[in-house]
DNA sequence: TTTGGTGCAAAGGCTTTGCAGAAAG
DNA sequence: CTTTCTGCAAAGCCTTTGCACCAAA
């Protein structure tokens, strides 16, 4: 694990990074905790709280309030943009240079007087399956289409 | 009120969009309660819940999960993108024709084979005030810069 | 009169925390 | 040995809900 961040390498916090980054889904803490539970069966809900909180303050991972009430965790490296689907919840990571204009357009320094360090932003409609009214509903569903930002 | 959503002009309603749209400042539930209580004391907060969310239900207001634990709420006409300060957690909203070179860029029907209903945007950065070291910590401030999308 | 809304209080869901013991450095 | 982390369980916070009464249409 990195150093300079006071953080101690524990069996739990790697596990959490590894499912986290294999994970395409960006799950919520309890899907995490149903995940990282199979590799590592008495691990306590807690924990995987606890670490999240402290891998996403040191910008190791990335929590995400996006679409619903629960939130989600994204084990990025870098920079992302993201693509919601508003009927069953799925969530997928748009890479920046897959629309550098649109990159290079927010890239501005200041607005208002605001001195801008980042930008953010969320593409919201539906994925092929529920265009095609194949409607999957899970349980990520629920409130999927009712926040914003 | 809107007619056509089976939803009846209440005293209650009609101050609660009011004191909303009179807002600039993106006020959580409990803002709006106590903003509300001033004009409607014997009004509960379960109310105040129930109407915010009906009425982001059929589009009157919109419900934002930008930064921090408890949602906020936006009076708003039609689409902006927000400003966010990290620091002390005020939101500003950007009218879209700010940037019109952005939302144009941004308004593609398509990717990756989803149907694109909306775009959202957010900058996140620092307000003049915090910029100037001027520290402004409120309640809203609490997990202000935690959140993503 | 009918149906949706309100106030109140209790219940719920997700997240955070206190504590004592375990583990990392 | 010291400091951080963990498991467990309890507490916390925000939000939702059941119910009986009230009010809009």
């Amino acid at each position: 694990m990195r150093s300079g961040h006071g953080l101690r390498t524990t069996r739990q916090r790697e596990i959490i990074m590894d499912e986290l980054r294999k994970s395409r889904s960006h799950p919520t803490a309890d899907e995490m905790y149903e995940m990282v539970r199979r590799r590592l069966p008495r691990i306590s809900l807690g924990t995987v709280y606890r670490n999240l909180e402290v891998l996403s303050d040191c910008g190791m991972i990335r929590k995400l309030e996006i679409g619903g009430t629960q939130k989600r965790f994204d084990g990025i490296a870098g920079a992302h943009y993201h693509l919601l689907c508003t009927r069953c919840g799925r969530i997928e990571d748009l890479p920046l240079d897959a629309m550098p204009e649109i990159s290079k357009a927010l890239g501005r320094k200041k607005i208002r007087d605001f001195e801008i360090r980042e930008h953010r932003v969320a593409f919201l409609g539906l994925c092929p399956k529920c265009r095609d009214g194949k409607r999957r509903l899970t349980a990520v569903s629920r409130g999927a289409t009712k926040g914003g930002m």
